[in-house]
DNA sequence: TCTGGGGTCCTAGGACCC
DNA sequence: TCTGGGGTCCTAGGACCC
């Protein structure tokens, strides 16, 4: 039974809440899909002989690397993502490490959005492993949302992998309800009884409040989303500025939320790609070669999504202390690394001097032309606003095409490639990435 | 052997224009 | 000659998410 003391219910309960028309649901169904550790996983899938074994997706122990994903073996030992490689090493030292096979995690990905693409056409996904989905009766399918979100489930584990489902009136109350059991779960709030499902947990469970917010919140003596639904808007103001009410309307569980249909495509922002090294850079022409390196890959993103950007960011941090950045507008929107990675020069140069140890490097480009359709057709002289200089663009195209096809290796620029040979040679990085399987 | 890499969004100050 | 205010663009920094 699904009784008053229980706000939510999950397993054998959820007999109980299937019953009559809709299941007996009214209103907005939201449900949250969320892989059970994702990467892992399909490591696990792909090597029998790991299954059952502590397995940790993520940078090398002696390389500063961090962990990506720890299989649910290795959770007990005390390993989560984002704690350093080094820690989770000494605390589960058997551990089977793998630097991860991201093209393997994205075909696994669009296999499970397609299958609740099946089941909706509402679908929002957030991250390569998390999709919302929008399951309202009477909206797209007359069925019982709960058991929607149950044949999700199973089909999903017919793939060789898991996945964990919150299901509630909004995307809130979803996300929340979808971490409530794990591995395999599924925990539904029923409508109705989200502002107590809500109440009693502390800020920090609802996203959008981090690490700041939560202090902050403490400081004014609010803990809980159940006093962050009864603050004035006033006390909530300083904190979360222009989204106070906002923020107050999704701990109260009044949130409307919208999952846009499928085909409407998130359009990216920004390209960027950084590295820390494994040893701190000094020497400018070490930074200046990594610079172009980082560039390269930015360039080639670029060129395959079809995107041009006006803007140009770097990112520099420091053994000591915390990133700065520096951006700048370019006259023309372009998706040349010879062209912006000259600028980015110039802007590291406003950050930094030889002789300061460079721990992070980091380039990005954004501000990207509403209209991206720039042809990428191989030798294409110009665009047709002229945004990139022809020769150049060409050269940079067919330079990708030979990599796709022989190789990242195959070619590279003389400053990148003597980059490229010196650090392998000197053992400062590059020679990171090697799965130790 | 202490802290990654990919993003999005917001804020705030100064420049500049009307 | 002195003055204010609003809007927009650009830039740097930071919070937050997976």
């Amino acid at each position: 039974m699904y009784d008053s003391e229980h706000t939510y219910a999950q397993g054998n309960d959820l007999t109980d809440v299937t019953a009559g028309l809709f299941g007996g649901w009214r209103g907005p169904a939201i449900g949250l899909m969320d892989l059970d550790a994702f990467f892992a996983s399909v490591e696990q899938l792909d090597h029998p002989e790991w299954r059952g074994k502590p397995v940790i997706v993520g940078g090398s122990p002696e390389e500063r690397g961090v962990v990506s994903t720890a299989s649910y073996e290795a959770r007990p030992y005390g390993v989560h993502s984002a704690m350093p490689s080094a820690q989770a090493k000494r605390l589960c030292p058997d551990a089977i490490w793998t630097h991860g096979h991201f093209d393997r995690y994205r075909e696994m990905s669009a296999k499970v959005m397609a299958i609740i693409a099946d089941e909706t056409p509402y679908i929002d996904q957030v991250s390569i492993d998390e999709a919302f989905f929008d399951i309202t009766p009477g909206r797209f399918s007359r069925e019982s949302p709960v058991e929607i979100a149950q044949r999700i489930s199973r089909r999903v584990s017919e793939l060789g992998i898991t996945c964990s489902i919150g299901l509630g009136p909004n995307k809130t109350v979803a996300k929340i309800a979808s971490e409530r059991d794990k591995p395999r779960g599924l925990t539904v709030v029923l409508p109705g009884t989200e502002a107590a499902f809500l109440a009693p947990l502390p800020v920090r469970a609802m996203s959008g409040i981090g690490k700041a917010a939560d202090a902050a919140l403490a400081k004014a003596g609010i803990r809980t989303l159940g006093a962050l639904a009864e603050a004035p808007v006033a006390k909530l103001a300083p904190i979360f500025g222009s989204a106070a009410e906002m923020m107050k309307l999704r701990a109260q569980g009044r949130e409307q939320s919208s999952v846009k249909p499928q085909d409407a495509p998130d359009e990216v922002k920004s390209v960027s790609n950084e590295r820390t090294f494994a040893h701190d850079l000094t020497a400018r022409e070490d930074v200046y070669a990594a610079l172009a390196l980082l560039g390269e890959s930015v360039g080639r993103r670029l060129r395959r999504k079809g995107l041009v950007g006006r803007t140009v960011t770097v990112k520099v941090r420091y053994t000591f202390g915390s990133g700065h950045t520096a951006q700048r507008k370019l006259p023309h929107p372009t998706d040349d690394e010879n062209l912006f990675v000259s600028v980015a020069r110039e802007l590291v140069d406003s950050l930094w001097q030889p002789g300061m140890p460079v721990r992070l490097l980091g380039i990005g480009i954004s501000d990207f032309d509403a209209d991206e359709g720039v042809q990428t057709d191989l030798f294409c002289d110009v665009d047709e606003r002229g945004a990139v200089s022809s020769d150049r663009r060409g050269l940079s195209v067919a330079v990708d095409h030979v990599r796709e096809r022989f190789g990242a290796g195959a070619v590279s620029f003389g400053r990148a490639a003597r980059f490229e040979r010196d650090l392998v040679r000197e053992d400062k990085f590059l020679t990171q990435n090697k799965p130790t399987e």
